[in-house]
DNA sequence: GGAAAACTTGACTAAATGGTCAAATTACAC
DNA sequence: GTGTAATTTGACCATTTAGTCAAGTTTTCC
């Protein structure tokens, strides 16, 4: 996005490699810090360099920002993008939220700098909202409409329910300290397998067609 | 909590005014920026008054913070202990997710400073989560379990139940931005009275006792 | 093996920011 | 009104941290 210079130079091996550290180590850190917090030296040192070293690969701490996030992005949304409009409404929603759990569950860094930039107004991913992700939601919840309007899902506001899915599941990605705290330790352990029984419980249950 | 010296002087009408007053900035600013990207300043600015008479009420940043959070906390969980054993479940669990959302519309700070407390883990309000919260969702947890045994909900754990309201509920203040840029700017407008309608189908309908 | 390019980093600068303090101002009791 | 306590703040200090740079080291390519 705001990469190289002009003519684009080819990327040494050392580059591509050196970069992804960098992104590994900003994502950590970023991820449990939030942008103002996170420093420079931190994912320097989480990444096994020198901070000059970083800014040798970086323009700067936005960039690298900017870099994980939209690193990251395309990963998260894949997901969304796989609902099948041929296949059976509950099942496809049902995996869905699985699908959207077990990430919580497997990757939380990436949820969890998510929500520290959205809840920060969004200020380096505001247009990305706004077009692309919108752009697949209108997309995505056009596959569920036809669902609706075929009788085999509850009528219901398909953005929100994507908006109460979304808030569901990466719940016990960015909220994991309440979540185990509240919990506590016993019951923390199998924290996710339970939060899926109930979730798809409630939810499938709560969008079966209304006879 | 950690006010005052030893005898704890009483305060005048002026520091009771002022730290009302500071408060008040407090929560606008640290809700919106987070804890370390929050400044002294910027309060200062938001509250009419000078950093270093802001620094004569309170002793510093973090009791600012601690401060605005312990203000805030028993607000944001008294509806939860209103919730009544005697009443219907299904009208008990949709006024208290009636009511957070009300909440999240017209008090959106309060959320997203939790949200911002909880993402970085806690490190004010842990022993509180442990603590009294967790004592409150215990005890509310077995008023929900009290319907379940009576056949008047349907089965599901009832902790993952309130982990799934505060979800859906505060997601609406949380993620406002992602929300609105996702609904688009037509639809922004209607957005608490459709979430309403969406996630209390969509809740209640899943939570009724199963044939 | 040598030169050029790529890479690395210690030392530095500038800006932001939490916190202190003494001096000035205001409020209040009498 | 006068004196004391409460309040206010500009000026200042110390620390943190993003970013620079010149001087070195390593890699690459012939």
């Amino acid at each position: 996005m705001l990469d190289k210079g002009v003519p684009a130079p080819k990327p040494t091996r050392i580059q591509a490699a050196k970069r992804a550290q960098i992104l590994k180590a900003a994502l950590a850190v970023f991820s449990i810090a939030g942008y103002r917090a996170a420093t420079l030296d931190r994912i320097a040192e989480e990444a096994g360099l020198s901070k000059a070293s970083l800014l040798y690969y970086f323009a700067g701490k936005e960039a690298v920002y900017v870099a994980v996030l939209e690193d990251t992005l395309a990963f998260w949304l894949e997901p969304l993008a796989a609902l099948d409009p041929d296949g059976d409404p509950l099942e496809e929603i049902g995996r869905y939220i699985t699908t959207k759990l077990e990430m919580s569950k497997k990757r939380p860094a990436a949820s969890r700098l998510f929500a520290n930039e959205i809840l920060a107004g969004a200020p380096a991913i505001g247009r990305f909202l706004e077009g692309p992700l919108k752009d697949l939601v209108d997309r995505q919840t056009a596959v569920i409409s036809g669902w609706i309007d075929e009788g085999r899902l509850a009528p219901v506001d398909p953005r929100h329910l994507l908006m109460m899915i979304w808030a569901v599941t990466q719940h016990y990605a960015d909220f994991d300290t309440q979540v185990q705290a509240v919990l506590g330790p016993g019951a923390a352990r199998k924290r996710f397998s339970v939060a899926r029984e109930t979730v798809l419980s409630v939810l499938l249950e709560g969008l079966k067609p209304r006879g």
